[in-house]
DNA sequence: CCGCCGCGTTTATGACCTAAACGGGAGGGC
DNA sequence: GCCCTCCCGTTTAGGTCATAAACGCGGCGG
């Protein structure tokens, strides 16, 4: 057998759906459903989980019913990319254009981004790491709208062509790096419900300062070290502006 | 069949070695050599290509025999990221204590990790998103003693618990981000060898500014970036010491 | 000289992806 | 009303993989 025990992977159909799944209401695929019912299936089982038949079942239909409105499993991961990074349209709180300034569009674009990821543990590691369309797509910002609505704002502010797309660089590696962090470690405290296991972890003893850090290490900080990293972005950021079009203060030094 | 055409994953076992793989020369596994077969491996032929069966050919021996050696494939790959993390310690540049100070030691630090990736452009981004042992284990810096000495060079600087902490966390955070976007660009520009694809990606003509600035987004200055967005971290942390012993200047304002 | 054991091999099972053939029912043309 | 035809989900089949389990060979200590 695959995955002899993973706890993900033991998805007996039984215990993966009918019960509760959406299963349509009324039969008849699309590829709209298939990519919302795959992107909630990962959210609840994991993606490890997924699989052309299970995600069948969790339709009503056999596995192989898919293929007929998504050409393969590959195809059908990057339609859960899209679909997730394309909730940044739905967010009332995230807009194309920058009504406020781009010190306020950034912000909201981050924490847009910070959303989703959120909303989808299980996915984010595909969005972040899933090969892009072009070698300038620069995951977790891996939508051609966003990318233009935020080299236009950027422009739009005064910024010469070549400093927009370093911000462009410099925001997405700063929120993959944190995002990702951040949503990977809320997988391992919630996820591997495994046994309590044999092993410690590892000797510890051997780590002093890891032991008396423990306490500092485990306190969940995220939120907060996310807002830090975004504001000593921002604050990067605005020195690259011609001096006088530079905003007076991002933060009221607090 | 699987994966129909994907370049990396057409491996008959001709193609992949018996000419210039390890093979081992004298016959006789052990884990090292399996670990070691397998970085080089996924260097050469790229992570979906490999298969227990692939890896057992590359050595000159049946899949099976692998798992006399290792438990299995998954925890091949928790050796395989081991292994390379491990490089580390053989780095000449970079050292367990700080012997010029905290800025050095995590200069030297970040330089061997982006070594390390760029060495195993293949690699990374498992050592990026696998799950990483406890917690409070942050990748790409996925060792309990570097993290440790990590810790330790800081409080010793000076640094109290917490803000080591906090450096700790930002400095993996960033790790994570550039590198795994460099290494994830490289691997987009150099692999997909694949036909020149009848959609020229998507309709650019709707996005004029992607257009006018493609220049600026396809130069690669993602050591550039690496270097500028480590700097400016650093001097965040140096604001973290306390005033008299903070660092004069990290650059001399080139 | 023999039986045991370390180690790679063979055999077998089951999960999974996917190509291709299949079949039923619903709707349109007559 | 009848039949033809697609549309769409199902069945069938075959290939790749991971992995458990039985196997067998060669060397070594007794």
């Amino acid at each position: 057998m695959n995955d002899p025990d993973t706890p993900a992977a033991r998805g007996d159909a039984a215990a993966i759906s009918p019960a509760d799944a959406p299963d349509t209401g009324h039969g008849g695929l699309d590829r709209r459903r298939i990519l919302d019912a795959a992107v909630r299936f990962i959210d609840e089982h994991g993606l490890r989980a997924l699989t052309m038949q299970r995600l069948g079942a969790y339709l009503g239909v056999e596995g192989m019913a898919l293929y007929r409105y998504v050409p393969g499993r590959e195809a059908l991961l990057d339609g859960v990319v899209e679909t997730v990074v394309d909730e940044l349209f739905g967010d009332p709180d995230v807009h194309l254009e920058a009504h406020a300034g781009w010190v306020d569009y950034l912000q909201r674009l981050a924490h847009g981004l910070r959303r989703i990821a959120l909303a989808h543990p299980e996915v984010f590691p595909l969005v972040a790491t899933r090969p892009p369309a072009a070698p300038w797509v620069r995951p977790p910002l891996r939508s051609l709208r966003w990318i233009e609505s935020l080299l236009d704002v950027m422009i739009e502010s005064g910024f010469s062509d070549e400093n927009a797309a370093a911000v462009y660089r410099a925001f997405s590696s700063f929120l993959l790096g944190y995002l990702l962090l951040e949503v990977s470690a809320r997988g391992v405290e919630t996820g591997p419900v495994e046994e309590p296991d044999v092993s410690p972890i590892e000797d510890l003893s051997r780590y002093p300062l890891l032991q008396r850090l423990e306490p500092h290490l485990s306190v969940d900080v995220a939120a907060q070290d996310f807002e830090e990293a975004l504001e000593a972005l921002l604050d990067r950021v605005a020195l690259l502006l011609p001096r006088r079009r530079r905003p007076a203060r991002l933060t009221e030094g607090k």
